[in-house]
DNA sequence: CAATCTTAAGTATACGTTTACTTAAAACTG
DNA sequence: CAGTTTTAAGTAAACGTATACTTAAGATTG
C-alpha cells in the first residue's frame, strides 16, 4: 500500500481535504468534533504530509544548501555540525556539498541547489564562480563562509576570522621573539582568506622592513585542502640553502602536513625551526607538540552564519550587505621559540 | 522576475509544454528544429527545471539521507565524504543528520526524511527506534551502517567492521604480549557494535579463563560519541586499587578522551600503562604515542554503505537482506608493550 | 421577521512537471 | 488512390498540497 494521501484522509473522515489541510496546518478554526475527526484518520491511516508536494505549493522547501571545499575538513565538519544545531529547531535541514575548490564542482552544485530550490546557502566558495555566485544571489539568500567574492554585485552575507588582523598578529608575535627569516606557507590566492592572511603576514614583515613579494624567498604557495601540500611547502622551505628560523602555516590542513614533515624528516620543532600556524586543529592537545596558533572557533563562525541565513530567509533577502568578522587571538603553545 | 517554467520555455518556443519537456529529458523524438527553438527559448529565459515539480511527478527525489549519531566524529566526516563520492556521479545528494544518539533526535529525522520522500537513507541508527525502522525499512531502502537492529521484519542492508574478531583478535595480542588484567573502555550496549566488540573481549579472556560478566572489576561502559566518557574511563580504571596493565578502548572518540587522561595526569603510556582502540584516529601520525588500533578505515564503509544503498533503490528494495563485514587488522604502535 | 452579516466547511484551482492519450498529417500498401 | 499504418506533436490529467473563492446555515439587526 502506497502512502495515504490527504484525500484519503478526508474521504475517511468525511470531510474535505480543505478541512484535513486546516487540521494540519492548524492555521483556520475547525470545529472541535470535525478535527477529532481528521485526528482519527489520520492515525487510522498512518498518514504523514508529503514534503514535495507541499514545498511546491509554498515555494519554499525548508531544506539549506551547504557548499564547502571538503566536507572531511574537520574545520568544515564542525561548522556542518554548528549549522545543523542553529538551523534544526527551525525546521531547516542541510545539503552538505563537496567542491574539493574545483570550480565545476562548485558551479553543479550551485546549480543543482538552485534546481532544488533549496531557501538559502551557506557557501565557502572557490572564488571561481563570483559572477555566477553574484547572480544567484539576486534570488536567492547566501551567506559566504570564510571566502568573500569579488563581484560588487553580490547580495548576501560574509562571515569570517579577521584574517588580516590574526595572521598580523601571529607574525608580529614572531618576529618579537626575534626571528627574522620567517616562511610561510600559505593558501590558494584566489581565495579572499589567502590573499588575507598573506597581506596581514606581508604588513607586519614590513614592520622590520622585510618586503614580501614575488622575490621573498620563504614562500610557499599551498593548497588549503590538502594536508600533503603542508608537507610539500615544510619540505622546500627546510631545503632552502638558508632555511627560515620559524615557519608558519596559513590553515590547519597546511599545518598538518607541515608537522608531518618535520617528524618523519627527525626536524625538531622548535628547536630546529619554530612553528605555528592560523587555525585550531582537533584534538592538536595529543600532538607531539604544541602548535602555537591563531584561534578561530568553527563552532562559533557556523552558528553566526546559520543564524544569519535564516535571517535573510525571514527577511526574503531584503537586507543589506552584512560582513562579520571575527577578531582572533593568539592561542599559546610549545612550537614558537625565542631565538637570540 | 520569477524563474521561467516550462509554459514560459513552450509559449516562447511556440510549442507545447509536452514537447519541452521531451527535449529537457531527452526520451521521445522531437524534430531538430523544434528541439533547436526549445533550446533557443531556454537560452533565453535562462530556464532550468524545478525539481520540486519533477520530484512530485517522478516520486523520486534523487536524495539521499545520512543519519549518524554525530557528524562531527571524525570517522562519520569521512563517511559521509566517501557517500557523497558515490552518489554525486549518480545524481544523488545527501541530507545530513547527527542524532546525538538520542532516541527522539532519531526518530524526528526519520520521519522528516519519510516526509522529503528521500529515496533512501543510510543509517547509523541509536539503537533504539529498532521497531520505528524496521517498519520504514518495509517501504524504503535502508542501509544500516556500524549499527545493527533487532527487529527480525527489518529489510534492508548492513555495512560494518567485524566487530568481534577484531576486538578478539585485539585482546588475544594484549594478552600475549603478557597482560592479563586488561581494561575496557566499551560503548552503549544498546549497539550492536557495543555488544560485538565487548563479546570479542569476553570470547577472548575466555582462552585465559577470566570471566567477563558484571562482576568484571576492569570494566567501563562510555559514550562512544563523547571522548569525555573516555576521559572518565580512564580515571576510572586508572583510580582503582590494583589499576590495568592494560586499557583498550572501543572506538576512535574513547581513545582520544582516555589518552587526554593519561596526558593531562602523567601517566606514562606504554610504561605504566598499555593502550590499545578499536578504529583509526584521525592525525595519530603526529600524536604523542602512536595507539595500536584494530583498523577500520571509514571510507571503505562509506563506499560501500552507497553502493549497496544505491542497488536497493534501484531494485526497488526488492533485495534479499545483506550483510557485509570487513574483517580488520591490527595496525602496530607504540602504546601496547610486552609485560613480563 | 426580512435583511444583513458572520462563519464553518466545501469546491476547485494552482504550484511545475511528466506522460497517457489523442490527433492530424505523412508514409506506406495492395 | 482509398485504406491502413506510422509518427510527430499537442491536449489534458495527474502527482499531493494549500488556499482563494464560494456556499449554506446560523447569528444579528432594526
Amino acid at each position: 500500500m502506497p502512502n495515504a494521501t490527504i484525500k484519503d484522509v478526508a474521504k475517511e473522515a468525511q470531510v474535505s481535504t480543505a478541512t484535513v489541510s486546516r487540521v494540519l496546518n492548524d492555521n483556520y478554526f475547525v470545529s472541535p468534533e470535525l478535527k477529532q475527526k481528521v485526528m482519527d484518520a489520520i492515525e487510522k491511516l498512518n498518514y504523514y504530509p508529503n514534503s514535495v508536494a507541499r514545498s511546491l505549493k509554498n515555494e519554499s522547501t525548508q531544506t539549506i544548501g551547504l557548499i564547502v571545499s571538503d566536507i572531511s575538513n574537520s574545520f568544515f565538519t564542525i561548522v556542518n555540525r554548528s549549522v545543523e544545531d542553529i538551523v534544526k529547531p527551525r525546521d531547516y535541514n542541510l545539503i552538505v556539498c563537496s567542491t574539493d575548490n574545483q570550480k565545476d564542482k562548485e558551479y553543479s552544485y550551485l546549480q543543482l541547489l538552485l534546481e532544488k530550490k533549496v531557501d538559502g546557502i551557506i557557501l565557502n566558495t572557490t572564488g571561481y564562480n563570483y559572477d555566477f555566485v553574484a547572480s544567484v544571489s539576486q534570488h536567492l539568500p547566501i551567506v559566504l563562509c570564510g571566502r568573500k567574492i569579488e563581484n560588487p554585485f553580490f547580495k548576501g552575507d560574509f562571515v569570517d576570522s579577521d584574517n588580516q588582523t590574526g595572521s598580523y598578529k601571529l607574525t608580529r608575535h614572531t618576529i618579537e621573539l626575534g626571528h627574522r627569516k620567517i616562511g610561510i606557507i600559505g593558501g590558494q590566492q584566489s581565495i579572499s582568506s589567502g590573499t588575507e592572511r598573506l597581506e596581514g603576514f606581508r604588513h607586519a614583515m614590513a614592520t622590520i622592513d622585510i618586503k614580501v613579494d614575488a622575490s621573498y624567498p620563504y614562500q610557499f604557495v599551498g593548497d588549503y585542502n590538502r594536508a600533503q601540500s603542508g608537507y610539500e611547502g615544510a619540505r622546500y622551505l627546510m631545503s632552502l640553502q638558508d632555511p627560515p628560523t620559524a615557519i608558519l602555516a596559513m590553515n590547519n590542513e597546511l599545518a598538518i602536513g607541515a608537522l608531518r614533515y618535520f617528524r618523519t624528516h627527525g626536524i625538531e620543532v622548535p628547536d630546529q625551526v619554530s612553528f605555528a600556524c592560523y587555525g585550531n586543529i582537533r584534538n592538536s592537545d595529543l600532538f607531539y607538540v604544541q602548535p602555537d596558533t591563531v584561534d578561530m572557533d568553527p563552532r562559533v563562525i557556523g552558528s553566526k552564519a546559520g543564524e544569519m541565513l535564516i535571517e535573510r530567509i525571514e527577511y526574503k533577502n531584503q537586507l543589506p550587505n552584512r560582513e562579520l568578522r571575527f577578531t582572533p587571538g593568539l592561542v599559546k603553545g610549545n612550537t614558537l621559540k625565542r631565538i637570540v
